[in-house]
RNA sequence: GCCGAAGUGGCGGAACCGGCAGACGCACGGGUUUCAAAAACCCGAGCCCCUUCAUCGGGGCGUGGGGGUUCGAGUCCCCCCUUCGGCACCA
């Protein structure tokens, strides 16, 4: 055995001996409490994993470690959620296949998890392009198809040219696809949805029966969006009419105009000869602009036109004049809407640059300057007059509904969900076009529907996935009937196979079902779900819908997947950039001037602080930290750097700290290069037994509220201690070597079985503190004098106030502040503080 | 613009319920070791001032800024500034 710390022995020793024992599987009908520790599980991509990755995998690795200790039996899986469009990219632009970029990513994936110790159970990993996998995700979207949840319909999508395919929401940003910033326009296709607007309610309810961070909760609430209100029938001069929606009925006296979307499909129909050519050209001009355009477009140069047609307004009877306007959005309501200037700040700024009236019925502010949003007493409204906002809602919503003219109504922000892309590399839609017109689900025998091979994987750009280029694979027969059909060509988002992965890790294997009910119910539901931030929305609401559709059909046990969440920061580095905004590395950056130079020709560069990734150059590989010093280094660097919850900065010096530390901890446990250290099995006594017993008491309290940034400094509090006792007492070692476990595995073990020890470190109990030890015989108080620290005493705990303001007035210091002073006041705070008011 | 989170030494950060601000670490300075250096180890330190040969000691100021509550405020209340996230014509 080495007298030297060597990682790189040590460590891959240890990762072999957790594989080889099982260490980290999980048994079905374990009698113990079971904990389903869950980390979201990561795209593999080329570029592998930096040491953002590893924070998040630190976290829940440490989580898992210490559930174990502490009597759980532990779930912690890992897979691949390795469909969809940057493993396609990937792919295409390295030339490969994805099924053969997919894997390799995955070996090298693996081997940087297995390097900062990760304690997976590597028997249930997962992978969402294995069609023994997407046979389930294809036969959930079979039940959703059943359940009438799934429909095709013709949507306008993010279609990106340049990319040759059309892209989800979240892959657009600011009117350009998040890879390649490259222009996206709208165009209307047929499309597969999910209906999960149908789930709108429960989504929103049941956000209060989880144990979310509240901004998560928050932006859900905000992204469903539920607003109530009332549907009002405006019917048009000369024949037809309209639905508006509205949040506010109680203004509808005040409505003096209406506006409908430039989509409306009434907008041809009414729009008299005299307006036509003006209203075509603008409806012309709204389509061709993009998302971006309209956006940028603002609140101050609201545009429209007049479509010369009018509306009565139901309640005044008066006549109002329907306009067309962009700023009015079809997809939302019913595309069409009652105008009140008076009290929406949006129709008073149209109103103003139309010079359209504007009229008050709400009293309380000045509408001649801006609208009156707020509450309000009612006039010039009839039969509302006199009374308050929300009331006057209620009456005017009974009304519309006795006279027939509108109703109650419920409105969402959330949209269905674009179930489909023109990609090869997703799950096929199991669905056939028979030739007779219908459209049919694949039997649930004839799962899955695998991806053929195919020559060409990328995008055809004509908008067709590639697998309409594969006649043989299309043209098929219905195996009902044996009647021709061709396959749908179009293939799920990457977001589906993670929308139902917790439940297949409970049983992976399963040839019968997606997961066994038995199974589930034991393992159900997560208890720790470990992630970042930017799924707050998409994944997270996404994978709610479709548990509660499984939950629906008696398939799973809970109506929520995610019992805790956990979101973990972002890790930024410094980003160079020159003046084009091309990132360069570090090493390439003279930072020896006053502005900081690219080494190669002198460009100036810029710096910021931005996110983690190999595309910013700012990112250093889980390999190339841990070859620099060890993965338990690593491990205890990204948790070191501050809260787990928070943004921090990752330096070429944040690995610093903790490196010195498991040196430390090895020179003090197992002894320096040229001897061992002296250990006695007398028990620890006095100041070293309490340090020790403090650090339990604190690490674990840490531990269970996720401060690891604190538990490894109460560590690093407790080794000096252990290395200014002489002999070092072996139960304090031990113990020590216990509470390391969890965050610096592979050292933990080691040094475990240098005491002597034949089990796993990983598999025995955590310590527990003697409340005894954490009391102190005599505490130090600190005296003040009208606040002001004047001085410190030190007495017997079970001192009383009395006795404490006694010595703590002896005090030399604290007397000359209270010469000639009258004391007006004595606080005493137990065992912190002694506060003498004098006057 | 709206909503949310956060501003603490040179830096990352700590501080349970309002009770000695700056734990722990980095960088820094000094030292040990070394032919020398690296590594490692030990010691020091918020800033300013007084006292002192150096010490020891004492005082003032300090948690983005301004006000307030309190014996006492990083922590609670009001106003403002900055940064970071989210949403952004959702009627």
């Amino acid at each position: 055995m080495s007298p030297r710390y060597e990682p790189t022995e040590i460590e891959p020793r240890w990762q072999r001996r957790w594989e080889e024992s099982g260490a980290f599987a999980v048994r079905d009908g374990d009698p113990r409490p079971k904990k389903y520790v869950l980390v979201m599980f990561p795209y593999p991509s080329g570029s592998g994993l930096h040491i953002g990755h590893a924070a998040v995998y630190s976290i829940s690795d440490v989580v898992a470690r210490y559930a174990r200790m502490r009597g759980f039996q532990v779930l912690h899986p890992m897979g691949w959620d390795a469909f969809g469009l940057p493993a396609e990219q990937y792919a295409i632009t390295h030339g490969v296949h994805p099924r053969e970029a997919v894997r390799r990513n995955v070996d090298n994936f693996k081997a940087q998890l297995r390097y900062i110790g990760c304690s997976y159970d590597w028997s249930r990993e997962i992978d969402t392009t294995d069609p023994s996998y997407y046979r389930w995700t294809q036969w959930i979207f079979l039940r959703l198809l059943e359940k009438g949840l799934a429909y095709e319909a013709e949507m306008p999508v993010n279609w990106c040219p340049a990319l040759g395919t059309v892209l989800a929401n979240e892959e657009v940003i600011d009117g350009r696809s998040e890879r390649g910033g490259h222009p996206v326009v709208r165009v209307p296709m047929r499309q597969w949805m999910l209906r999960i607007t149908a789930y709108a309610d429960r989504l929103l309810e049941d956000l209060d029966t989880v144990d979310w961070p509240e901004f998560v909760k928050r932006m859900q609430r905000e992204w469903i969006g539920r607003s109530e209100g009332a549907e009002v029938v405006f019917r048009v001069e000369g024949g037809g009419s309209f639905e508006v929606f509205t949040t506010r009925p109680d203004t509808l006296f005040g409505s003096t105009f209406c506006v409908l979307a430039p989509e409306h499909a009434l907008v041809s129909r009414i729009t008299t000869a005299d307006r036509r050519a003006e209203v075509e050209a603008y409806v012309a001009a709204a389509a061709r602009k993009s998302e971006r355009e309209r956006l940028a477009a603002d609140e101050k140069e609201k545009t429209g036109v007049f479509t010369g047609a009018y509306a009565v307004n139901p309640a005044t009877g008066g006549r109002v004049p329907v306009w067309v306007a962009d700023y009015v959005l079809a997809g939302y309501g019913t595309g069409a809407i009652m105008a009140v200037p008076g009290h929406d700040a949006r129709d008073w700024a149209f109103a103003r640059r139309f010079s359209l009236p504007v009229v008050e019925v709400i009293s309380g502010g000045d509408v001649a300057v801006a609208a009156h949003e707020g509450d309000g007493t009612l006039v010039a409204s009839g039969f509302l007059d006199g009374l308050d906002v929300a009331a006057a809602k209620r009456r005017m919503t009974e009304w519309l509904e006795a006279r027939g003219a509108g109703r109650r109504a419920v409105r969402y922000k959330l949209r269905d969900w674009l179930f489909s892309r023109q990609r090869y590399w997703g799950e096929p839609i199991p669905v056939l076009h028979r030739a007779d017109g219908r459209t049919v689900p694949v039997p649930d025998a004839a799962l899955p529907v695998t991806l053929p091979e195919v020559a060409r994987y990328e995008p055809t750009g004509t908008g067709e996935s590639p697998l309409g280029g594969i006649p043989e694979w299309v043209e098929t027969v219905d195996p009902r009937d044996g009647s021709p059909a061709r396959r749908e060509t179009n293939t799920m988002p990457g977001s589906a196979g993670s929308s139902w992965y917790w439940l297949r890790y409970i049983d992976p294997t399963n040839t019968g079902s997606f997961c066994d009910r038995e199974k589930e119910r034991a393992w159900m539901p997560v208890d720790v779900y470990v992630g970042g931030t930017e799924h707050s929305v998409g994944h997270l609401l996404y994978a709610r819908f479709w548990q509660k559709v499984l939950f629906d059909l008696g398939l799973v046990s809970h109506k929520e997947p995610f019992q805790r969440l956990y979101n973990q920061g972002v890790v930024v580095a410094k980003t160079w950039r020159d003046a084009d905004g091309r990132p360069h590395p570090a090493a390439d950056v003279d930072t020896s001037g006053p502005t900081p130079r690219l080494r190669a020709d002198g460009r100036p560069l810029t710096v910021s602080l931005e996110r983690m990734s190999k595309s910013k150059k700012n990112g250093i590989g889980i390999d190339e930290a841990v070859a620099r010093t060890s993965g338990d280094a690593v491990r205890l660097a990204v948790l070191f750097i501050g809260p787990p919850d928070a943004d921090k900065e990752w330096t070429d010096s944040s690995l610093e700290g903790p490196w010195r530390f498991l040196l430390r901890a090895w020179r003090t446990v197992v002894g320096p290069e040229d001897g061992a250290v002296a250990l006695t099995d007398a028990p620890a006594t006095g100041t070293l037994r309490k340090a020790v017993h403090r650090a339990v008491d604190g690490v674990t309290r840490d531990l269970e509220a996720f401060g690891f940034n604190t538990a490894i400094s109460k560590l690093m509090v407790l080794l000096n201690e252990l290395q200014a006792a002489a002999p070092l007492p072996r139960d304090a070692a031990e113990t020590f070597v216990r509470l390391l476990a969890p965050l610096a595995p592979h050292i933990a073990e080691e040094m475990w079985a240098r005491l002597g020890h034949e089990d796993l470190v990983c598999t025995t109990s955590w310590p527990v503190a003697d409340p005894a030890a954490l009391v102190d015989d005599t505490v130090t108080l600190a005296v003040q004098v009208n606040g002001k620290v004047r001085g410190d005493v030190t007495v017997p705990a079970a001192a009383t106030d009395a006795e404490a303001v006694a010595a703590a007035k002896a005090v030399e210091n604290v007397r000359r502040h209270l010469e000639g002073k009258t004391i007006v006041k004595e606080i005493v705070v137990a065992k912190r503080l002694v506060n003498l008011v004098v006057r």
